[in-house]
DNA sequence: TAAAAACATCGAAATATTTAAATAAATCTA
DNA sequence: TAGATTTATTTAAATATTTCGATGTTTTTA
């Protein structure tokens, strides 16, 4: 992984409700469309469309149209990848 | 981990110069002064002192005081305990 | 086809972050 | 002790982020 893509991954981390979205996969097992997002977080849909952008521009999320909804899954390869990052600061491998 | 520390290290982690300073521990093993970080990174004192200053605040580096220096250490524990949080957001742990 | 539903985009306001010049504080050294 | 060195703080400017209302697009459904 780039440090380019370290630094958007981490920038889109940086927040309380994209933190909040991403803990939501951990009950709800697979996807999750946007409208069920909006159930949970207090914002406006603009807001949360835009936190949903950030976590899919930082390929954390996987967007899969479907009907008019659009489900979101959880990239765990990112995720390995950021965290081999953060591993590779550490001075004793 | 609570939710806002991770927050707060996430967000320290998102800039291109934190990311360069954290790397820099890989090679020079142990500690590292502030000034050693003025070398390798193209900006005024105080935007380092002001880098290193959320690098501190986050958790990620610990200052020691050492005469007129500081010497700043990675802080291992704090990074293993921000990688078991984001283990947590997969599904099938 | 018209209305509804789900999501995106635009524009603007409020707030936060990044950066550096100027200055201050602490400590070392001659 | 005077001057130099290292780091922190203050202030201000430039830029980025967060948020929402209004509006647009796409797709479903009545």
């Amino acid at each position: 992984m780039e440090a380019k893509q370290f630094e958007k991954i981490s920038r889109a981390l940086s927040d309380a409700h994209r933190i909040e979205i991403l803990q939501a996969f951990k009950n709800r097992k697979e996807c999750l469309p946007c409208t069920e997002v909006h159930d949970f977080i207090d914002l406006a849909q603009p807001s949360i469309s835009h936190h949903l952008k950030q976590l899919v521009d930082a390929d954390l999320l996987l967007p899969e149209k479907e009907g008019r909804n659009i489900r979101y899954r959880l990239n765990e390869q990112v995720l390995d990848n950021y965290i081999r990052f953060i591993q590779s600061f550490k001075t004793n491998l």
